[in-house]
Parts: C-alpha cells; sequence; structure tokens
DNA sequence: ATAATTTACGCAACCGGTTTCGCAAATAAA
DNA sequence: TTTATTTGCGAAACCGGTTGCGTAAATTAT
C-alpha cells in the first residue's frame, strides 16, 4: 500500500491538506499554478488517493455489485461483460457475488450492503427466492436495486428482461409449425418468474393450436447436473413421449442432448429442441441447436446504465423503470 | 445506506462508541453482559459496520481484485468460481476488472491497486502485456499478487498453472498417433507465456516424430472473432494444407468448425483437431471435440488459497510459490 | 487490613481525505 | 483614495470505526 498521501504532498509543498485535496480536485477556489504543482508533484510521487478515506468522508464508494447465481453461464458471462464496460467507463468499480442459487446466501449478501459498501446493486435472483423482504430492506436504506433477466415482480424497483412471455409462445409455435404434437418444458424452478413466463408463453402456445398438456409436461430440473440427467431421462422414457423440447435455461441443453444419445432418440427427427440459450457454440453442435438467444450484454449494459443514471441523478424515477429487450429465435437444424 | 452507526448504539446504551467496538469484536476487556446488550441491540437496529471506516483505520480492505482478460470464456468463468467460492468462505471480497486484452487497461487497474483500494491481486495477463514493471510496482507496494494460468515468467510472485508445456506435447502426438503430417497451431500472441509453452511442446513433438514444421504453421490470430475466421480461413487453403490443428485457446474452436464448414473439410476425416478448452459442451459438438481440459475450478482455487494464505501470514514466501495442476486430454470424435 | 492485580470501561488520537468557513491579500469599483 | 469584491489558501470539523493508554472499581493476594 501507498504511503504517500496528502500530507506528503502537503508537506513537500507547504501547503495545507486542504489545499493540496482541492487543488487535485481541480476546485476553483486554488491558482491554477498551485494545481500545477500539486498535480506535477502527485504525479511524480505516484499518489493515488485512498479510496477508503475519500468514501467515508463522502459517503459515495463509486461501487456497485452485481449479484448473481452463477458466472459459468453464458448469459451471466456477457452481461457481466455489459455491465463491467459500463462500469469501466462510469470510473466505477464492480464488486461481484456469486448465491450458486442459494436464497440465504443471497440474503447475507445483500445486508452487508446496508454498510454503504457499494452505491447500488444489480442483481438477478436465485432460482430459491419467493420473498423479497431483502430486497426491500436495502431499498428502503436508499441503496438503488436494478433487477436484470431473473426479476422479482412484486418489487417496484428497476428491471430489465427480455420478452419472455412471447419467446416461449414463439419458441412453441415454432415446434408446433414443425409438426410436433407432444411438447414438454423444462423448467428450473416454480418460483423465477421469467421461466413461468415462457412457460406460460409455452401453455398459451398450446392452447392456441388445441395441444393437449399434462401435468408432467413440465418438468422440474434441479440444481443438480447429474440428477438433471437422470430427471430428463426418465421422462424421455415415459408415455407420451415427447417429439418436442422447450428447453428453458441454457445449463439444461447439455444434459438433453446427452439423454437423446444415450436413448439413441435422434435430434430432429425424433424430438426437436429449441433451447433458451447464449451458447456461442449453438451452431456447431450436434445437430445445431435452435435458440431463443437473449440479448446479454446489452441487458448488462441496460441494467448498468439504468443504475448509474440512479446514482447521478437523484430525482431519477429509477423505481418505474422497466427496460424489456426482445430475445431472437435462430432457427438451426435442432427444430428442423 | 444505513444511518445506524456505533455512536447510536453507544448513546442508546450509555456507553463509548471505543467500548462498543470492542464489545462487537469480542474483546476481552469488555464484560459479557455489556457485549450482550451491545450485540443485542446491533442485531435489533440491525447494525452493519461500516467497511470504508473500518477499512481506513485498520488499513485493510477485506477485499481482492481479480484482473481477467475477459470473462465470456469458459476458463476465467470456472476460475472465478473458484476464487469467488474460496474469497466467500474467508468473508473477502471480490473486485472484478476486464482488461479485454489491452495492456494499458491493465496497467491503469493495477495502478490503482497501489491505494489500498484491496489486499491483494489475482491475476490473468492480458496476451499484449511484454512488461511487467506495473506488476512490479504493485508488488514494492506491498500488495501480493498471485498469477494464474496467464502468468508472467519474469517476476518472481506466487503461480498457478498448469502443465503447459506437456499438455502441447501431449496434444500433438495425439494427433502425430492418428497419422496427422501437418498439423498447424494457433496461437493469440507472440508473447503469451502459456501459448508459447504450449506451442513448444508442439514444436517438440513434432521435432522428436521428425515432422516438417514451416513459418506460416504457426497461425496467429487476433481478438476480433471475424478476422480470426479469415485468418484460420485463409491458412486452411495454402498448400501444404494442415491434416491437423491445435487450438491453444478456447475462443477459436468455434471459427475453426466454421471454417471447416465453409470449406467442407470434414472433421476428423480431412482434419483432426485438438482444442485446449474448458467448454462443457465439448462432448456434444459437431464432431464431439477433442479437449485439453484445464482444471479451471481447482486453478481459480489454488490461486485464491495461496494469496489468503499471504493475507493471513505475513511471513509465508508468496513469491516462491509454484503450483502446477495437470491439464487433461479427453480424445473425442474430432480427433480419431 | 493493606497491597497488588485484574476487570471494565472511557478518553482521545488516529486512519486519509473532504468541505465549510474565515480571513488576509489582491483586485475592481466607486 | 476609499470601499466592495474577488481570489487563494489555511484551520478545523468531520466521516465512522479502531486502538493504545489511563484509571476507578472490583477482585485477589499477602
Amino acid at each position: 500500500m501507498s504511503n504517500v498521501t496528502i500530507k506528503t504532498l502537503a508537506k513537500e509543498l507547504k501547503l495545507s491538506t486542504g489545499t493540496v485535496s482541492k487543488a487535485l480536485k481541480d476546485s476553483h477556489e486554488i491558482s491554477s499554478e498551485t494545481k500545477l504543482r500539486v498535480h506535477e508533484l502527485a504525479k511524480k510521487l505516484n499518489y493515488v488517493v485512498n479510496p477508503y478515506a475519500s468514501s467515508l468522508r463522502k459517503r459515495k464508494s463509486k461501487t456497485i455489485a452485481v449479484v448473481l447465481p452463477e458466472v459459468a453461464d453464458s448469459f451471466f458471462s456477457l452481461a457481466i461483460n455489459g455491465i463491467e464496460s459500463v462500469a469501466q467507463t462510469k470510473g466505477y468499480h464492480v464488486l461481484i457475488y456469486l448465491t450458486h442459487e442459494n436464497f440465504l446466501k443471497e440474503k447475507e449478501i445483500l445486508n452487508d450492503f446496508k454498510s454503504g459498501r457499494v452505491d447500488g446493486v444489480l442483481i438477478s435472483v436465485t432460482s430459491e427466492t419467493k420473498d423479497s423482504t431483502h430486497i426491500c430492506e436495502l431499498l428502503s436504506s436508499d441503496v438503488p436495486v436494478v433487477f436484470f433477466d431473473r426479476v422479482f415482480d412484486d418489487i417496484e424497483t428497476a428491471k430489465v428482461t427480455t420478452n419472455d412471455f412471447e419467446s416461449g409462445y414463439i419458441a412453441t409455435k415454432h415446434l408446433i409449425e414443425k409438426k410436433c404434437k407432444r411438447i414438454i418444458y423444462l423448467s428450473i424452478s416454480e418460483d423465477l418468474s421469467i421461466i413461468n413466463k415462457r412457460m406460460d408463453g409455452f401453455k398459451k402456445a398450446l392452447m392456441d393450436h388445441r395441444l393437449k398438456m399434462s401435468e408432467n409436461d413440465i418438468v422440474y430440473c434441479s440444481n443438480d447436473e447429474y440428477k438433471n440427467f437422470d430427471i430428463i431421462k426418465k421422462r424421455m422414457s415415459v408415455n407420451p413421449k415427447p417429439d418436442g423440447i422447450i428447453i428453458s435455461v441454457e445449463k439444461l441443453t447439455i444434459p438433453v442432448y446427452a439423454v437423446c444419445k444415450e436413448l439413441g432418440l435422434k435430434i430432429p427427427a425424433k424430438v426437436k429442441i429449441v433451447s433458451f440459450s447464449n451458447l456461442a457454440s449453438a451452431f456447431i453442435l450436434d445437430p445445431a441447436l435452435t435458440t431463443i438467444t437473449q440479448p446479454a450484454y446489452k441487458m448488462g449494459e441496460a441494467a448498468a446504465a439504468l443504475l448509474f443514471k440512479a446514482l447521478e441523478k437523484p430525482n431519477f424515477q429509477i423505481r418505474k423503470q422497466q427496460v424489456v429487450l426482445p430475445s431472437v429465435l435462430t432457427i438451426r437444424k435442432s427444430s428442423l
């Protein structure tokens, strides 16, 4: 840690620390000559302001938090890219926290933010999050919160999402047009609103096209990838066997392909697949994967932009902000 | 931001702030009765210590930085998982910085760390990094630095890597055994030591098996994925045409597959491929991809563990630490 | 009963900037 | 020339914990 503080500069230049501080910040109170001297010495000694002293006094940390279920997921890693790029141009620092889909961890993490550690929070909630008091408490501590992707519906705060219902509908309709008669929907949570919206779109499409659906056509997977393989395999082996699958979340794609391989179910001949996924490798999969791709990077950018707007303009009505960016269906071999 | 400070508690309990502070930290100086009262009120009022005040005084931030070229890469996202999980158990916070392979950004970012913002740094350098003074300066400011994966050889500090030379050798040998006669190596940097070590392994394997190699069998790609497609396509169209490819970095896999598709080069019939990659989807690619997989999560864990050891034990000789974790070759259809 | 410790807490300096206020000197206005 | 204003800087409080030191009271040892 650097030992050259504002006092070092002050002593060397025979100025007060206040003057040095003001000079460094280009205050009008200081003569341009003094400013020059201060800046020169600062550069020479490689002075860097102590962020903790500064944050303590100013009650601003120039830091935001990003709270995510995980990072080994194309959507989230792209979103982080978007967030980080905006943060970097704004001169903000980014603290990252992974909840691993654990609600208690999410609570703990958010609770810490009441300390003033961060000026704002970007969050995608866990698949377990049913209760929102931890978020409300943060908001009432005046820490702005922006949801992205995995939002919590009942809270009034900024949200950046994609058109989940519509995408679910479009994905399903696509499979129906490809003559699928029995389409199943793979979910990971009963509570996650975006997953349920996609599911609602799925159900609506089935209804509109007068296709039957039974209880076990909604398949709930877990956070354990090994279990998921078994869960999916089981459903694929049971009558009425599906000839179409909507995968609501990227990480289930691999077990689905694996199960189909193991059961000798040819994709797309025996079963057609559409996946909500940002996998860059989608088009070189065997077979190439039809995807609903979310604008992950842009969503990250948008969420960060909203947050910074709130941080910069105190009267910005962040709670009312809603951004919906469209996902796109890219048809590839897996559904043809 | 919470407005309940240590003063709030002190006033309410008719104690001094010092006493409250000590009570909260379970100091032996304080009677257990007082501790109880303090803790109870703290919980009741949901008191959270102000990290900036605390860090300022203690000259410890309980925060580490992770500096990466990018995050949309399976290796790095898995490594972050490893790092974050260790950090969370140690009660540390993680600041994340992306350099986007930009050396100047890396310099700027590291320079800021002289401020004491972080207690330590985990870094994977950019592909442009030839100079290490920015890192040396940090080290001389007594900020411990641990390299992982993309190390800078000439600096004496902790490093966590994988057996790159050996892996390059094994990958190449594997292709040779599969009767490849003209193997090319895709690189992304002339300077990145791990890429060059892999390349040295590649060259050594060719030598050992008396295979010819010419200058343009080392193909330097860029950071621009569109350019990479063209670069690779060009090399694949020029004599002597390769019948084997070693891809030294995950992100080049997709353009390689795309080029082969476009040129009608069947994998593995016409050209066999091995890629250094942590792609979870490797085995469902078309064709399934033979990979050298790095122990990304474990490398992240190991790097973090080293750093925390250095932070916890001041006399720990972190500069001498070298951890080498083995990568594994998984043979799949792309090289058969 | 007296002396020596121990216990439990308060006081105040301190971490390193930031910011308000005050004031003397310099400049402009009258 | 006198008064009003502006300019440039210093003094000091402040942000919210942390910590060394001092001390009165309680406890223990002698």
